[in-house]
DNA sequence: TAGATTGTTAATCGATTAACAATC
DNA sequence: TAGATTGTTAATCGATTAACAATC
């Protein structure tokens, strides 16, 4: 189905047409070209066409393309049908806010666990799931397989965790701790979020905007 | 000082570097060569001379970087020095998290407003800020003069009040919710973070990781 | 001085945009 | 059929990499 490799530039825009096409599809769109989603995206008929192809030719020319169908075909693209067994490490504030803020039955994953450390937090309840002690995690992985890690703990202890992680079977990390997750063993993936990054370019952006004025004075 | 327009692509690396650069540092480290932190960051040492001097000339042919003063230029550049006013809108589950998981001081933000419309939140504290009825955000504003807002609002919420708030002299936008912030007003800037987006990006990489290997078969 | 490494120019690569024949 | 819009090839643009003279 996919032809060789997409480009990173490609997928990281996926989800993004998912989003779009969804919420044209509540709002009761039937068809749409790429005209008039590049539009809505601010971007360009071509580059959506030319992103579309990568996965197969979707569109009927003429028409365009149908919304419902094409939303479909990113989501099995985006393989959000196999819900992954997906377990949670570190329950602090941020891994908190995660559990309840995300929906991730929708998005292809199951969080089936979540871990922690801390005898404060080990025993409560996140969004239905007890929260487990760490010591307990070799156990869990072992029984019931998990394939995904969502790491949002200190930088040092993911460094330590992510290769016994690698070892129990984990194959996908959302890594959240101030570090940059690159494993380098065959067939692991790693998406690194790093929200003080995002939080300094919002500030370099702001200051770039602060130099500009004092030019024009 | 800055020459011109520096690329976007340059400008996502810049809070990388200045968090490899802080490692170094800490670590002792005095000199660094272009290709020993492209070795450490997974560049090319031509990538990083490249990035570096769309903002001047920092190192010394022969020499390398000093670590500790190219870390502070970059936190020059980027603006740490002079930090802004900001307001969180949104004291959910998130608004929470991030308020106590990120450190705004060292990243150039003074977080000094926390506005909820939830009775059930306003005039608890987070991390010693007590959280205000959305009510009083336009009359704390034309007081304090903040310049920076974070949203951790749904996206209805953020698309009324976004308007608001930049006509109340919001300059800068962290956006959470689960909507492309585009402001066309001159000035403004937007960062937006969808962690949605990041979470399905895994889920490609981890279907496109499966299908390689069904191929394999 | 000799060795190392930068700053910078030129070459390459990849991604975006434009153009247009195919076709619904 | 005529109009619209795709899929796809070619052209352009920008970003990354390579090369090397300048110089510490």
């Amino acid at each position: 189905m996919a032809k060789g490799s997409v480009s990173a530039s490609v997928i990281r825009r996926l989800p993004r047409y998912y989003r779009f096409l969804r919420e044209l599809s509540e709002a009761g769109t039937v068809r749409i070209s790429s005209g008039d989603l590049a539009r809505k995206m601010g971007l360009t008929a071509s580059q959506i066409r030319q992103d579309l192809n990568c996965f197969g030719g979707f569109g009927q020319q003429g028409y365009g393309y149908n919304v419902k169908s094409l939303y479909e075909e990113i989501g099995r693209i985006m393989g959000l049908g196999t819900p992954r067994k997906t377990i949670l490490i570190g329950a602090g504030n941020l891994g908190r806010a995660i559990t309840q803020h995300m929906d991730f039955a929708s998005r292809g994953f199951d969080l089936t666990g979540i871990f922690d450390c801390n005898p404060e937090l080990i025993g409560r309840q996140i969004a239905g799931i007890t929260i487990q002690n760490s010591t307990a995690l070799y156990d869990f992985c072992v029984r019931n397989h998990p394939t995904v890690a969502i790491l949002c703990i200190p930088k040092e202890a993911a460094i330590k965790l992510s290769r016994d992680l690698v070892a129990l079977g984990i194959k996908g990390f959302w890594n959240f701790s101030h570090y940059d997750l690159l494993l380098d063993y065959e067939g692991i993936v790693v998406e690194n979020v790093h929200l003080g990054d995002s939080l300094s370019i919002l500030c370099y952006q702001l200051a770039e905007m602060d130099r500009e004025n004092n030019d024009k004075k």
